[in-house]
DNA sequence: CTGAAAGCGCTAACAA
DNA sequence: TTGTTAGCGCTTTCAG
């Protein structure tokens, strides 16, 4: 029985008009005090709850924003999500999200689902799309703000660190420690991070007159482990960089494993720092992203564009900040 | 220019009226082929994408489901809600997500901002929440789908393992290896979950004839590292028993501070497995709860309800298992 | 300050 | 097989 009453219920019920309730409903302060509390009392009575499909449907806007992002289940995603969720809820949004598993077919069927169901913007963590496919959304007419990802010539705004400047820096401090033989664990190449990252080793690597070596693999800690058995056996380094922190979780057990000594025989550095980088054992160094201002910032700007207000199109970068634990034998 | 054209643009631009491109539009078999070609090309065309704020509006039905959990920074929870979110596009679903924190106010805005969004359904992982106030949920006609607890008395399906019979074989098992001076580090008290596990401990306790030793604090890191130097200078266990992962970690992290050894001075049970259970010296036994399927089953059952099918109210009790890793001897 | 009426974009009988 | 006609529940001019 409940549930069902509506706007005309209440009206009827008050002896007003529909066009009374909705005043109240909006707060709009020229109703009379007296009236107000009649059509409140009936919209207590009746436990009316106003429908916000229909007021959507006349006001032809939705206060629902969507987020795309390839999966929450990887420990870097959470926080970020946390941080879109906070500021949208805090800005009057409802949250929709989506895993894609970085599926290119999913990922343009969730932001088309999303578009139906009249979201008015969009936060998308995609490293699929190719570039050719964003410009096609870029049709859509639809706020869509870009996380951890750019996209050279897209009319998209993108919140994300600069990556390849945080793998520089990352390199460069294991150089300035001594090591020369240093290794890069990367993640897939179709990612745009983990591209960035790889590139801004390769360029400190050059820099500095060394030699480099890259092993290829997947974000997790499987591919760190595996990554890292070839690399002991191929290369045989002093120090690795890993593209992200599971990848590098995933070394300190391989390595742990064969009774190497961390920091002592091998350096490692990550990046992330997500919650368990400070659980482990030693501790892990890493590229501390700051996930969860990531987010807030990437739901604002969002909320700008949805309010119809011009912002870029551009790269909000966000500071990232290399720390220093165990696995590079503590702050130095 | 694009996202404004309705189903009356396509309607005269195919030369046909809009209950023809309803028809189309909603995969009925009996229009003829040449006309629906016709239908296609226009809306192809126009680029044309179906309302679902209309369609909603006009169906009564939505196709969208809520999700309402404390922190999906947990590392447990990401599992569980990839399971409900499989599940809601798998059916059909989009998934609305927010976080509580496990305040009970928040909860409550949650789930009436949910309603008035006229979400088909909703899957409330909530600790804080008193029965009194679930009860008045009930009165609400919106399914609503437990995860994790259950209220005696109140109308809701629940999917969850058997936290007491759970924790109870842990410490059954530890007992079983020998161990007297067991400790428990308890998570919230006004969680549900926690509680249970709770009482499990004590029971096994009981009925062995042994003395525990409980210790209350939050599920996360902090507050086993915490929880542990407390008990260890209170209690000198030989033993531990963690009511999740998180707080299981924290005593690893604490007890190999001060030098003591796992699992030889002391062993370590925790509950949840998550992933990170797998990655930390030494591994980590503990209580594998299918988060996973839990939040499918969950998805499922609300999917049975949104549709009308009675179903329940009934818990759905998941099977649990305890695994056996480095920090209890490992297997046996 | 309040009411009447039109309409948001779509679906659903009922006709034709 | 396709078109006509009403709404779904709310907002929003425009009158009064």
């Amino acid at each position: 029985m409940k549930g069902k009453a509506t706007i005309s219920d209440v009206a009827s019920r008050a002896n007003v008009s529909k066009a009374t309730v909705s005043r109240v409903l909006n707060h709009n302060p020229q109703v009379k005090k007296e009236i107000r509390e009649r059509v409140l009392k009936a919209i207590d009575e009746l436990g009316y709850r106003p429908s916000a499909i229909a007021r959507n449907l006349a006001t032809k806007r939705t206060n629902m924003i969507g987020l795309i992002l390839p999966d929450i289940t990887n420990p870097y995603f959470p926080v970020l999500a946390r941080g879109i969720e906070d500021a949208a809820h805090r800005l009057g949004y409802s949250l929709f999200i989506s895993n894609t598993d970085n599926d290119p077919q999913l990922e343009r069927k969730y932001i088309y689902d999303m578009v139906e169901q009249q979201v008015g913007g969009i936060v998308l963590i995609s490293s699929s799309l190719d570039d050719q496919t964003m410009l096609e959304l870029a049709h859509l007419d639809i706020p869509i703000v870009l996380c951890d990802r750019l996209i050279p010539g897209a009319p998209f705004n993108a919140v994300l660190i600069d990556d390849f400047r945080a793998a520089y820096e990352a390199v460069t401090y294991l150089i300035g420690q001594g090591h020369v033989r240093i290794a890069h664990l990367a993640g897939p190449n179709n990612i745009h991070s983990a591209e960035s990252r790889k590139r801004g080793y390769l360029q400190a690597m050059q820099d500095a007159g060394l030699t480099p070596f890259v092993s290829v693999g997947e974000f997790n800690f499987e591919s760190g482990v595996q990554q890292t058995a070839f690399v002991l056996e191929e290369f045989n380094p002093t120090a690795l960089f890993a593209s992200n922190d599971l990848l590098a979780l995933g070394a300190i057990q391989e390595i742990r494993r064969r009774g190497i000594r961390i920091p002592e025989n091998i350096a490692i550095i990550g990046c992330d720092d997500i919650s368990f980088s400070r659980m482990s054992r030693p501790t892990l160094s890493t590229i501390s992203i700051p996930a969860y201002q990531i987010g807030v910032t990437a739901g604002e700007i969002l909320d700008q564009l949805v309010k119809g207000v011009k912002v870029g199109p551009k790269n909000f970068i966000i500071e990232h900040k290399l720390i220093l634990r165990e696995s590079t034998g503590g702050v130095g």
